[in-house]
Formats: structure tokens, sequence, C-alpha cells
DNA sequence: CCGAGATAGTTGAATCATTCAACGATTGCT
DNA sequence: AGCAATCGTTGAATGATTCAACTATCTCGG
């Protein structure tokens, strides 16, 4: 399969520029906003080439973080917007290469809690900083970084 | 499979907050990117299903901009980084739907071209207006849109 | 308390997407 | 003319995804 970017957006084309005016702000971030995950998911590609990871386990890898409370498979089929039984999947496979462990939530001895080792937490810090350094948006100076994560936050409601 | 977002990056979620302060900015903003590829990818999702359209064939049609030039097979695969046997698959599937044609290049009898039919366009079109009106960042006042797209423009190196 | 229904995870079958290796057609080079 | 490279195509093999069924556990009303 193939969730893309690591799911990012396989959405890498030019979209067509507005006919009207007072539309053509949104299209063109539009095209901005899929350009830029295209970018930053061909930076991932690589990396996954190389820890010999599919897009959908690196996925799965990312939404697992360990300074976060403990994922039930449940919540993480939510996060992925896939079915329950996928999760079945890439955690079987995360778990054979020693990335990931399951455990019984206490609370409820239903729930399996989806828990990064040691190694998967090394290579999930891995993804991460290619991610962050990989982006072309690492290129710009600080200033127009920090208006940026601004911007960012204001349009994803972070206060 | 799973070309996310349509394609868009299936990295929904949290990234780890670095440890040091000289980092935390650009990994501030790896979070706010991915997290925008996600809920964009959300919104697209719905349509897609109104449009019984793949994300891999979603994908696809985003490519083919009908006011830019025709895209040769081995070309789409590029650009969607990935073989040329599934753009055949892909190019398969859209042309039965009346959304593409293949056209023989003319110029060099070996390649085909890739049209969209009017249909096909058509289609392609409301992908776009959903991409675009649909992201979190239309929900930003005017001036916020013009300074993102002026960052986002900088960063991925136009102009 | 206890049984009905809901919920978490698991399994297996079926489907779809993706790649790889091989092939035929066309081109370009020399 | 002929060799090598390139483009698209095909078929086999693999991987990912979903769906339907099943078990275990929990919850809540009676």
């Amino acid at each position: 399969m193939k969730l893309s970017m690591v799911g990012v957006t396989k959405y890498t084309g030019h979209l067509p520029a507005a006919n009207q005016v007072s539309e053509s702000l949104i299209y063109a971030l539009a095209e901005l906003t899929f350009e830029l995950a295209n970018r930053t998911n061909a930076v991932i590609d690589e990396l996954l080439a190389q820890l010999d990871l599919t897009a959908p386990l690196a996925s799965a890898l990312l939404h697992l973080d360990p300074s976060a409370p403990a994922l039930p498979m449940r919540e993480l089929a939510s996060r992925l917007s896939c079915d329950p039984s996928t999760v079945m999947f890439l955690a079987d496979r995360l778990e054979e290469r020693g990335l990931l462990q399951r455990r019984v939530d206490p609370k409820n001895r239903r729930v399996r809690l989806l828990v990064l080792t040691p190694k998967g937490a090394r290579v999930r810090g891995a993804l991460v900083e290619r991610m962050a350094t990989g982006s072309p948006i690492a290129c710009l100076p600080v200033r127009d970084q920090q208006q940026l994560r601004r911007l960012l936050a204001k349009a994803l409601g972070r206060q």
C-alpha cells in the first residue's frame, strides 16, 4: 500500500491558476502547500529506503510519540484514517522488527497500548529529524520561520 | 494501496518537542506542516469517496493540469515517485472512466501523452477547489494568507 | 448479580496498489 | 545498417487495505 508521505501527499503537481482574482490567493496557497508536502516527502523517501521501512510503517511510527501517552490500537487506526486490521498488520511488522511493543492497558484489559522500544524511538527520532531538517522550510532565516510558525499555528487553531 | 493525500501525508501525529532550544523552531514547523497536510487530506478523502476515486487516482489526476503541457507517462511516474507500470495501472483506470486519453506524441512515437478529457478536467477541478477551500488556511484573514504565500514561495524557491 | 449489548483486538479471505523483470516498438548514434 | 538506449506494456509476485466474522472484555439496566 502506500499511505503516502509517510503519508505526505503525493499531490505534487501544479495546481491551476484560478480565473477569478478573488480566488487566486487561496488556490496559490493550495499549490504551495502540496508542493511543500511533496518535497518533504521526497526527502523522507530516501531515509525510508535506508531504514527498509515502508511509508505506512513510518507513518505509524511517527504517531507513536514516546513523550506522549501510549495509544490504543483503535486510536492509532482513527488517526491514520484506516481500518483497525491495518493497524494490526502494521503493529505486527513493527513488533517483529523490535521497534514496538503491545502492552495490555491495566485500566481496560481489552485495549493494547502501543509503545515504542528504545530502538523504535531511535528510528522514529531519525525520521523526525530528517523531516525537520530536510524540509525546504529549514532553509528560511529564523525570522521567517517564526512568522511561518505563527501563521500555521493560527490556521490550525493552536492558540 | 494508498498514495495518501491524495497522497497527502498520513503523518498526522504530534512530533516530539526538541530538547535543544536551537532546534525547537524547525521541529515545531515540521509538526505544523504535517498536521496541515493531514487535515487537508481528511477533507479531500470525503470528496474522493463521493467521486469513487482512490487516492492514487486523484493524485495522478491532479498532476495532469489541462492548462499545462501534456505529460508523458514516464514523466508522470517521475513526479509521482512511482514505477512506470503503476502509471500504466492508473492511466488504464482513468481511461476506463473516460477521464483521460492517451495520445501518441508526434515528435516521438514511443511516448504517450496523457490528456484529460473534458469530464476529467471537471473532476480535477472539483478536487482542486475542495483542496483550496477545505484547507485550514482558507479560514485565515487575507492579510495572513498573503504573508503565508510569500513565506512558502520563498521557502520553495519561487522567484 | 447477570445477561445483553457494546467495544477492543484478532484472523482469514478478497481486493487493490505497487514493484520487478521481461518484452516489443521506436529512436539516436556511429 | 546496427547497437544501445528509451518508452510503454504485460504478467508474476509482493504488499497494503478492507470487510466480515470471531473472541475477550467491559458496561449498564433490570
